[in-house]
DNA sequence: TTTATGACGTTGC
DNA sequence: GGCAACGCCATAA
């Protein structure tokens, strides 16, 4: 495997960690901060490999604001339950007041 | 090796 | 402004 594509998955996972509490980003907005934003679905398929490590897979969504991973998660409504435990609002899989919850690495790392 | 698929995003209608 | 179609790119079959 490209040495390149191990680092754009640690890349992935380190981005994902420093998420704050109570707050989320989407694929694009990770894959654009890795200089990839062609590469949205590889994040996504980046957080799969995630699972199981320290990596908050759950404040990840898509750019809509739905929780389309969350049957890769044990239970039907284990993602929007973790993110209600956050103080987030999530109703049916979908992310409320999701441009105020909204964290972009590019804006806030910089 | 070629084809199909998908935790996405953008563009066109 | 909402829905359909196309493009990207790594993995799986």
């Amino acid at each position: 495997m490209n040495p390149e594509t191990l680092n754009f998955f640690e890349k992935v996972y380190e981005v994902a960690r420093l998420i704050p509490y109570g707050r989320v980003t989407s694929y694009g907005a990770i894959a654009k901060y890795l200089a990839a934003p062609r590469s949205a679905r590889m994040v996504g398929y980046a957080m799969n490999g995630s699972m199981g490590k320290d990596v908050p897979a759950h404040r990840v969504v898509n750019r809509n604001g739905l929780l389309t991973g969350k049957n890769h998660f044990d239970g039907t409504n284990l993602m929007q339950q973790l993110l209600e435990s956050e103080g987030i609002t999530v109703i049916n899989s979908q992310i409320q007041d999701f441009d105020v919850v909204f964290w972009d690495p590019q804006k806030e790392l910089r």
